[in-house]
DNA sequence: GCAAGGTC
C-alpha cells in the first residue's frame, strides 16, 4: 500500500484538511497530532508544519562580506526562540520516513510552496514526480475537497520563485547590514546596525517625515471669534477661515469688536449617515487597539495570538476585512449571549430580521476577518481582556445599522462679516450602541434658534496662531502606511517597526527618528540607494512572477543580484573608513544623549554648576554618576535586570530624573533614580 | 552581530 505524507502549513490547517477529506484517525507523535486517512490503495498521513521549519543560513564561517553562500538549515538550530519547532520537525521527519509520495498542502502562495518543498526536499529529497501540490484558496470543506480531487504536480515555478526571494533578501539585507557595521568597526566602535528590503524603505519614510518636521518653519495666521454665552462662532474668511495678514486681521477686528448684537442669517442643516465600521483584519485591530488603549501593534499581535491559541478568536494574521456567513453568525452570537457581559448586545443583534455584516475591500485567500468564537474567556490579563472586548464589540458593530447624525451650521452676521458656529449631534445611535465605549464622535449641540433671531454678543477674540508641523507617524499609522505601500506582510510589519526601535534608529511614540536613524538613511542614500526604495520590493515581485512563469531562471536572477551587490559593496568597502567616521560621530552623540538623565541635585545644593547625572557602564554593570566626579560623588544604583533608558521627566515627588526600565518578560516601568525617594515608600 | 518570512 502506498503511503502519502500531506503537509499542512500549520496545525490548525492540518486538522481542517483531515476534516474535509474524509474519515480519519489521529495519531500523536512527539506531542504533535497527525491525521491518518486510509483507503483501499492509499494511506494518507496529514502532518503539520509550523510555518518555516528551515531558514537560510550562511555556509561559510565569519562575518566578512559579501557573503553569497547560503543553505537551508533547521530553524531551531540557530534561533532559541524557535525551540517549539523542534517537535514538529522531528514529527515531520518520522512521518516522512514512511512516505512513498508527498503532497504539499501548505497555503497556496510563494511562502507555502517554500515551506512544503523545503521539508520534502531536505528530509527526503525524492524525485519530483513523487511530489504533488494541493492548491486551495479557502479552507472550506468544498474547496479543500476540490483541491484534493485536482492535485497538481510539483510546483517548481512557485518554489523557485519563493526560494529566490528569500535568497535576494538575505543577500541584500545581511551584506549591507554587515557593511554598515564593518564601517563603524573600522573606526573602533561597535554597534549593531541593520537594514534590508523592508527596513530600509520603512526607515526612509520615517526619516523623510522627520526632516520635514525639523525643517518646518511656522507661519503666523489669525482667526477671529464671536463669543456668545453658549458657543463660539468663527469668522468665515477665505477658503479656510485663516487670515494671513496681520493688518487685515486687525482691521476686521476693529470693525466688529464693539458690536453688541448679531443676527442669525442662515441655518444649514445636514442629515447624514455614519456607517458602521468594517470587520478587523490584523492591521485594523492594531490601529484600533493603539488609539483606544495605546497598546503597541506588536503587543496587540501577540495578545491576539494568545486569544487565538485559547480558542477565543479566529486566526488573527489575516488581511481580510470580510466576514462571510459561513463562519456561522447565529452560532457565535448565541455563544456570546451566554456570556453575562455580552448578553444584551448579542440579543440586540439577534433581533434583526436578517443578519449581514459590513465588508471592507481587503480579502485574504486563507482566512476571514478576525471574529470572536464565543467561547468563554477566563484568566485573561487586563490587556488581553481589553483587546478581546474590542474584538467582540467590533463583531457586534459590523451587524449594526448606520447611525443617523445631523450637522448644523449657523451663520451669524455682524456688519458685513459672517461668523459660523457648527454642531454635530447623533439622532439615532444604532450601531453606536453596539460598539460603546469605543465610539469616538463629537457631540456638540447649539441652542435652538431661527433665522432672524437677534442675539447678544459677549465679545470678540482675535487669536494669533501658528501653522503646525506635519504630524509624526504613530506606530499604528506607520503599520498602516506599510500595508498601503505593500511593504512587509501582515505578520511582519509590527516586528519591523520594533526592530528599528531596537537599533536606536527611532524612539518614542509618536515616532521620532534619531540622528543615527537619519545618518543611516544618508549613508544608504549615498551608497546603496536601492535599499531605501519601495521599488525594490516591486522589482522583486516582478522577477518572482517571471520565474514562476518560466521566463527567467532562479539562477539567472540570483547571479544578477550577486553581480550588482558585488559592485556596490566593493565601492562601499573602498570607502569604509570614511563612511564609518560619519556614523561613529552620531553613534557617540546618541549614546551620550541616551545616557544623560538630568541635573544633579547634590551639585545644585552645594552650589556647583553644571553637574549632570548620567548612566555609567563599567565592568558589565551600570550605575548613575555625576559628570562632576570626583568633585561630586553622588551616585545611584540601577536595577540589575532590564535595560535602563533616560526620559525627559522629573520625579513629581522629589524632582530628580526619572528612568524607564525596559524588561523583556515582565512589565516595563518608570521610576525615580533615587532609591530613597519618598515616592517609593510603599514599594 | 546581520534579512524577511512563516508560526506556537
Amino acid at each position: 500500500m502506498e503511503t502519502t505524507v500531506m503537509i499542512g502549513e500549520k496545525p490548525k490547517v492540518a486538522s481542517k484538511l483531515a476534516n474535509a477529506l474524509g474519515n480519519y484517525s489521529t495519531k500523536t507523535n512527539r506531542g504533535v497530532k497527525n491525521y491518518v486517512i486510509e483507503t483501499d490503495e492509499r494511506r494518507i498521513i496529514i502532518a503539520p508544519a509550523v510555518g518555516h521549519i528551515f531558514n537560510l543560513e550562511q555556509i561559510s564561517e565569519g562575518w566578512d562580506y559579501p557573503v553569497f553562500d547560503v543553505e537551508w538549515r533547521p530553524i531551531f538550530e540557530t534561533s532559541d526562540s524557535s525551540d517549539y519547532v523542534k517537535k514538529y520537525y522531528n514529527n515531520l521527519r518520522d512521518q516522512i520516513e514512511k512516505a512513498d509520495t508527498y503532497i504539499n498542502a501548505c497555503d497556496f502562495d510563494l511562502e507555502g510552496s517554500v515551506i512544503g518543498a523545503n521539508i520534502i526536499k531536505h528530509m527526503a529529497d525524492p524525485d519530483e514526480e513523487r511530489i504533488e501540490r494541493m492548491k486551495f484558496s479557502t479552507l472550506t470543506q468544498s474547496d479543500l475537497q476540490e483541491a484534493f480531487d485536482n492535485l497538481e504536480g510539483f510546483d517548481k515555478g512557485m518554489t523557485d520563485a519563493g526560494i529566490t526571494r528569500h535568497t535576494l533578501d538575505f543577500y541584500y539585507g545581511v551584506n549591507v547590514s554587515r557593511a554598515l557595521m564593518q564601517a563603524v568597526r573600522e573606526n573602533n566602535r561597535y554597534k549593531t546596525l541593520s537594514t534590508g528590503r523592508v527596513q530600509g524603505p520603512t526607515l526612509k519614510i520615517l526619516a523623510d517625515k522627520e526632516r520635514e518636521i525639523r525643517a518646518f518653519e511656522p507661519d503666523d495666521y489669525w482667526e477671529i471669534f464671536l463669543k456668545h454665552s453658549e458657543f463660539d462662532a468663527k469668522l468665515s474668511y477665505g477658503s479656510d477661515d485663516r487670515i494671513w495678514d496681520e493688518d487685515e486681521a486687525n482691521g476686521i477686528f476693529l470693525t466688529v469688536k464693539d458690536e453688541g448684537r448679531t443676527e442669525v442669517t442662515d441655518i444649514d442643516i445636514n442629515n447624514y449617515s455614519h456607517n458602521p465600521p468594517i470587520p478587523f483584519n490584523l492591521t485594523g485591530l492594531q490601529s484600533e487597539a493603539s488609539s483606544q488603549f495605546n497598546i503597541s501593534p506588536k503587543k496587540t499581535q501577540s495578545i491576539a495570538q494568545t486569544l487565538y491559541e485559547n480558542s477565543l478568536i479566529s486566526y488573527p494574521r489575516t488581511e481580510s476585512q470580510k466576514l462571510p456567513p459561513k463562519i456561522g453568525y447565529k452560532d457565535i452570537l448565541g455563544k456570546l449571549k451566554s456570556q453575562d457581559s455580552y448578553e444584551d448586545l448579542a440579543k440586540k443583534v439577534m433581533k434583526k430580521d436578517s443578519l449581514s455584516t459590513t465588508q471592507g475591500k481587503k480579502k485574504d485567500d486563507a482566512h476571514p476577518a478576525i471574529y470572536p468564537t464565543g467561547e468563554h474567556p477566563s484568566g485573561l490579563s487586563k490587556q488581553e481582556r481589553k483587546v478581546y472586548d474590542l474584538i467582540v464589540k467590533r463583531f457586534f458593530a459590523v451587524f449594526g445599522k448606520a447611525a443617523k447624525r445631523r450637522s448644523l451650521t449657523m451663520t451669524l452676521t455682524v456688519e458685513d462679516y459672517d461668523f459660523q458656529a457648527k454642531s454635530k449631534i447623533t439622532v439615532e445611535r444604532n450601531w453606536f450602541d453596539l460598539y460603546d465605549p469605543y465610539v469616538k464622535v463629537s457631540e456638540a449641540a447649539l441652542p435652538e434658534l431661527e433665522v432672524g433671531d437677534i442675539l447678544d454678543v459677549e465679545g470678540f477674540d482675535l487669536e494669533d496662531k501658528e501653522t503646525q508641523p506635519p504630524q509624526r507617524y504613530s506606530q499604528s499609522r506607520i503599520v498602516n502606511k506599510l500595508e498601503k505601500e505593500n511593504l512587509g506582510t501582515k505578520a511582519t510589519r509590527a516586528s519591523t517597526i520594533d526592530r528599528l526601535y531596537n537599533r536606536n534608529y527611532i524612539e518614542g511614540d509618536p515616532i521620532n527618528v534619531t540622528d543615527l536613524g537619519l545618518a543611516i538613511v544618508d549613508t544608504l542614500e549615498d551608497h546603496i540607494p536601492d535599499l531605501l526604495s519601495p521599488d525594490l520590493t516591486r522589482e522583486f515581485e516582478e522577477k518572482m512572477e517571471s520565474i514562476r512563469q518560466g521566463e527567467e531562471t532562479s539562477e539567472g536572477v540570483i547571479e544578477k543580484a550577486r553581480e550588482d551587490l558585488d559592485k556596490m559593496l566593493g565601492k562601499f568597502k573602498d570607502q569604509e573608513k570614511e563612511i564609518g567616521a560619519e556614523l561613529v560621530n552620531t553613534i557617540d552623540d546618541e549614546r551620550k544623549r541616551r545616557r544623560k538623565l538630568g541635573p544633579c541635585h547634590e551639585c545644585e545644593e552645594q552650589g556647583r554648576e553644571d553637574g549632570m547625572l548620567r548612566i555609567i557602564k563599567s565592568k558589565g554593570s551600570s550605575f548613575v554618576g555625576c559628570s562632576n566626579y570626583p568633585d561630586c560623588e553622588n551616585t545611584y544604583p540601577l536595577p540589575n535586570t532590564g535595560k535602563v533608558n533616560s526620559t525627559d521627566q522629573e520625579c513629581s515627588t522629589c524632582g530628580k530624573p526619572v528612568i524607564y526600565v525596559e524588561r523583556k518578560k515582565k512589565k516595563s516601568y518608570s521610576m525615580c533614580v533615587d532609591p530613597d525617594c519618598p515616592s517609593k515608600d510603599d514599594w
